[in-house]
DNA sequence: AGCACGCCGACT
DNA sequence: GTCGGCGTGCTC
């Protein structure tokens, strides 16, 4: 009896081995049902292997084969990959390629109602209703047409059986439309034209392919790639194509972009969707139906069954790393998936990772530059704004000069937009009595004081309390005090200075849901509001003709934290921020606000010399062997105790294995020490850049035996330590 | 990930 | 005397 490999959607250190029943139609691929345990699971065939008979050792039985098709091959050496390179076991990546429920079974099928154009031989008043009901909504299940109608549904049934209306069994997860390839898409500047015809001639030659598609903002990426989308929909008509984009740029907007321009709605793919979007685009992901999938990093995951082109937007952007569970980044796992798909991949920015600038010169990449916005807008007029002579009075947070700018801006009819990348309105609150900080319960993290609810908020855990009138500590009244910038206080103080402009904060906060930041967005651009103050949600796309100043009130926050890429997150986001002022005629002028202007970061930015600053940052890297001149892993470990995480950190050291040029730092408490209740310490492995960092990682976690309490997780080019 | 087996506190 | 707390170990 063949025997068959099962991979199970959960942490199993291997595939299981299960028999085949006879006359059961398994090849590797295969999704299954297969007994576990006590209970029955879904579950993946990893391969067949022949006829072999376990030594002596009985099998359970495989249960069941679904009929959606097999697993390609690819995207199961593709999860084979990720669990030798994230050093996690492949079962717990399987588990991401699998989060559907329902989707391996075919769409659950409704029954509904079409008018026949017959009048039923006895009318009555509940008929006509329903019959003007069944109209209006055309195909509707039986309660939903007596609903409408105010009618039972008992009279929907009576008109089916009296002729007027058909019954129908339709599948209640509809196929999405295909989209075409043929449309013609916006007509290109010549520099567009020639970086879309490199696409289009990739798209025709076949094969891996990556692609750095480098542009300024403006500079019209997205029609580029779409030529490159249109060009694999041509040439072949069961490629698969998946767009990547930060999830917070998942937008209806963009939805209805590529709508338009490929005459069919994309099958998305994002935490938001509900059970039955998911199940849906799930289901059409794997049986290869689904052509265009938009999605956030978790897209990639997905079971496709032919996969032509992967586009990796806004590259750079730190969502695209996932943090927890399975540790990965998205856009370099990306380029893997093309690789074993033998596909073409593309990785767009206006503000790309050093990590990609360094491949594109390293010729690992293709480069495509556009240099040029269309409609001749310039990139606005920066200016620093130095603090320390520039300074603002004590607690206030608005310069002389960029509070007169506002003034004058306000004067004008113009608008402004304030820069804070910190939502509510202080993110510290301390006791004036006992000097106490407040804390979230269980962590180490500050509590951020929010105005407009009333409430002190946890960014890191979610918690939330009333804000108390009395110190939680000392007991001292009227002690708390909020300390240090966020939106909600900028805002105020703008109110305070300018007390006829009509002021907003857009936020998380303020903008939950599409609902809210439409009406922010839609009174921004009719002019209804004078200042806009913001996080980083105003960063991204929109476009305000009437937005001709920009203010960033502390380009050093970013900086703050030790972290390895914190000079290029601030060049890249305040870049993207500075881009919002001005318009076709009048380029706007962007004040940033820094203790630092000297800084490398400052200086390119105020000469807009984003090589310049990259080349700076990548001397520096190399200089002490950073990525990308060099490989970073982190341990992170945590138990419930400080003592029980020492001790076992201790332990830990002392196992780690000699590796040629490795270096292993640490244990030190991790960024954040506690996080619900749980203390965490964590270890920094530097090595030089062509060793096995996985491997050696993967053979130091086998010498580790870990107590039931303590939690491990290796992160393999950490993006965020100290 | 479930689920059961295992030894130590508060209850009908 | 039992019910049940979750520590730990296994699932082909």
């Amino acid at each position: 009896m063949p025997v068959a490999r099962i991979l199970f959607p959960i942490a199993l250190p291997e595939p299981f081995d299960y028999a085949v029943p006879d006359g059961m139609d398994v090849v590797a691929g295969s999704y299954v049902m297969a007994p576990l345990g006590k209970t029955v699971r879904n579950a993946v065939v990893w391969e067949v292997v022949g006829d072999e008979v376990g030594e002596g050792r009985t099998l359970k039985a495989v249960e069941h084969v679904y009929d959606t098709p097999p697993m390609s091959a690819a995207m199961r050496k593709f999860i084979d990959f990720t669990a030798r390179y994230t050093v996690a076991a492949p079962g717990a990546v399987l588990a991401m390629a699998l989060r559907a429920r329902g989707g391996l079974q075919p769409s659950p099928r409704e029954t509904v109602y079409t008018l026949t154009g017959q009048t039923p031989d006895r009318m009555t008043e509940a008929r006509a209703r329903a019959l003007d009901a069944a109209q209006a909504l055309c195909p509707a299940s039986a309660s939903a047409i007596a609903q409408e109608a105010g009618t039972s549904s008992a009279v929907v049934t009576g008109l089916a059986k009296a002729g007027a209306l058909e019954v129908k069994r339709v599948d209640i997860d509809a196929v999405f439309a295909p989209p075409n390839g043929e449309q013609a898409g916006k007509t290109l500047t010549d520099e567009q034209a020639l970086a879309a015809d490199t696409l289009v001639k990739s798209v025709e030659a076949g094969g891996f392919a990556p692609f750095l598609l480098d542009g300024v903002t403006g500079s019209g990426k997205t029609e580029v790639y779409f030529e490159a989308i249109a060009a694999t929909l041509r040439k072949d008509p069961d490629a698969q194509i998946l767009i990547l984009l930060p999830e917070i740029a998942l937008t209806q907007a963009v939805l209805a972009r590529f709508t338009e321009r490929f005459g069919a709605p994309p099958t998305p793919w994002h935490s938001g969707l509900s059970q039955k979007e998911r199940r849906r685009s799930w289901r059409e992901a794997a049986h290869g139906r689904a052509r265009i999938i938009i999605g956030a990093r978790s897209a990639l995951f997905l079971p496709y069954q032919k996969l032509g082109l992967i586009i990796v937007d806004e590259e750079h952007d730190g969502s695209y790393k996932q943090e927890d569970g399975v540790v990965y980044h998205a856009r370099d796992l990306a380029v893997m998936r093309a690789k074993l798909e033998a596909a073409m991949v593309i990785l767009a920015s206006a503000t790309p990772a050093l990590e990609t600038v360094a491949n594109g010169e390293s010729g690992r990449y293709s480069v495509l530059k556009l240099s040029a916005r269309p409609g001749a807008a310039r990139l606005p007029d920066i200016e620093l704004v130095d603090l320390k002579r520039d300074t603002p009075e004590r607690g206030k947070w608005l310069s002389p000069t960029l509070a007169e700018a506002m003034a004058d801006r306000l004067a004008r009819g113009e608008q402004s937009l304030l820069f804070l990348n910190r939502r509510g309105y202080a993110p510290l609150v301390i006791c004036k009595s006992c000097g106490e900080r407040l804390k979230s319960p269980g962590t180490d993290s500050w509590l951020t004081e929010h105005r407009y609810t009333g409430r002190l908020v946890c960014h890191v855990t979610g918690y939330s309390m009333a804000r108390p009138d009395k110190c939680p500590l000392c007991g001292a009244a009227d002690s708390l005090m909020g300390v240090g910038p966020g939106v909600e206080r900028v805002a105020e103080e703008a109110r305070v200075l300018l007390p006829d402009a009509r002021i907003e904060i857009f936020s998380s906060d303020t903008a939950r849901g599409g609902e809210a930041t439409r009406g922010i967005v839609e009174r921004m651009e009719a002019g209804e509001i004078d200042i806009l103050v913001g996080t980083q949600i105003v960063a991204k796309g929109h476009n305000f003709p009437k937005l001709t100043l920009v203010g960033v009130i502390d380009a050093d926050t970013g900086m703050k934290g030790g972290d390895l890429r914190a000079g290029e997150r601030t060049y890249q986001l305040l870049s993207q921020v500075a881009g919002r002022a001005g318009r076709a005629d009048d380029p706007g002028t962007a004040m940033i606000q820094t203790f630092a202007p000297e800084s490398p970061a400052m200086q390119a930015l105020l000469l807009g010399d984003r090589d310049g600053f990259l080349a700076i940052e990548r001397e520096n890297r190399a200089m002490v062997g950073m990525p990308p001149f060099g490989r970073l892993a982190a341990l992170i470990l945590s138990a419930p105790s400080p003592e029980a995480v020492d001790t076992f950190a201790q332990e830990i050291a002392a196992l780690a294995p000699h590796g040629e040029g490795i270096d292993v730092f640490g244990p030190a408490p991790a960024p954040l020490s506690v996080v619900r209740g749980r203390h965490r310490r964590r270890f920094l492995i530097q090595a030089p850049r062509n060793t096995d960092l996985s491997a050696y990682m993967a053979s130091w976690r086998k010498l580790m035996k870990v107590p039931s309490n303590a939690r491990i997780s290796v992160d393999i080019d950490p993006y965020s330590f100290v």
